[in-house]
DNA sequence: CGTCTATTTGAATGTACTCAAAAGCGGTGG
DNA sequence: CCACCGCTTTTGAGTACATTCAAATAGACG
């Protein structure tokens, strides 16, 4: 590991060490293997068809997963900001075609990991099947918090609700981008907009 | 474990073990720290508002989970059939309130644990880690499917897709209860059934 | 058989969409 | 540094999809 990598690690090792606590020796293992990936803006790191081989941890920059649909329209299903992860799950664990893509809207430093080699640090080191067990739960639980919010809020209170939510994506990320997530069009995001915000 | 639940276990053992393979004494184990809990049609297995004590596992019958808004409106995030699996996992971890109820569409009997119980399981079958990652995975698939399908799909293909995709739970739960599921009014159903579908 | 709830049907309304065009904004090259 | 080009956002008008409301019909259950 260089010097120069050290920050890069080090947001990684505290972000594992939040759900388990890792020695020196077991990081070491753990960070060996992933690897280290740039993407610049609007880079792909899967594309809609292709199989997906790793899943990335965001070290910094920002991703959107999105699905593009029989009429050429994008949906965009999540973004991925720095401290949180970017992949296909069901294409990477079942070996199927990726139903959707990523791509970089910023700049974006990655460190990925493929599947024998997550395989090999289930086995090296099992507390890692905690691990990602938390993560899949939290995804798990934001992920049916939306579509709680898909069903029952207006489209006006889902836009709100996200600024609110995600400050911090909001803030980076084009207008039209939003309302892909929202799953309205740019245009109605624009017309809600004009109306003040109720209480 | 008397004779009468041995149908029961061997249900859930066969469902345990199409992820980790299992002794006897391992599943004993197990099996000694869930609870049979019957259930009555029409009552709850978890009341909105109220804190989720329990993941329950589902032996027989059909459990929806669904959420009321602030103007009483039903939206339904969920159902459980046999074979599968009841909770607010948001509630049951963080130990937040509820922000749906799980109800009884039919008798239902289910095997449950507590958090303090799931707890000492992890801690005595390390491999049950790995049960509840999957299960997790799974989970988080299905739900970001059903997130893209929502985004990307008319309501008459949404409700197509769940007759194929769930013809067992299409075949045996009242209409407005697809409905609502689908994010649409029961009126609104009836109405798009009445056009044959496309190909 | 009667009651309660689910489903269907029709009509009027509202929410969100498409289409079209103008205005804003950002990046690039001369 | 400014001018131009392309993309994003806004605005307005007309339309389509899904809703509410109301009432009739059909089914389920005691």
């Amino acid at each position: 590991m260089t010097t120069a990598l050290q920050p890069t690690y080090a947001l990684f090792r505290r972000h594992l060490e939040r759900i388990i606590p890792l020695t020196d020796d077991e990081f070491a293992c753990i960070s060996s293997l992933f690897t280290v990936k740039n993407l610049k803006k609007r880079q792909f790191l899967l594309q809609q068809g292709d199989m997906c081989k790793y899943e990335s941890y965001v070290v910094s920059g920002c991703l959107k997963s999105y699905h593009t649909d029989r009429e050429g329209q994008d949906h965009i299903l999540q973004f991925s900001i720095e401290d949180w992860w970017a992949g296909d799950l069901k294409s990477f664990l079942r070996k199927e075609l990726s139903s959707f893509s990523i791509e970089a809207i910023e700049p974006v430093v990655l460190l990925t990991i493929d599947k024998q080699r997550l395989d090999r640090l289930y086995a090296e080191i099992p507390k890692f099947e905690k691990f990602f067990r938390v993560l899949s739960e939290n995804a798990l639980i934001a992920t049916s918090q939306r579509i709680i919010n898909n069903l029952s809020l207006s489209a006006k209170e889902r836009y709100d609700l996200f600024l609110t939510t995600y400050p911090r994506i909001a803030a980076r990320i084009p207008l039209k981008d939003i309302a892909s997530y929202l799953g309205i069009t740019p245009v109605f995001l624009s017309q809600l907009r004009r109306e003040p915000t109720q209480v």
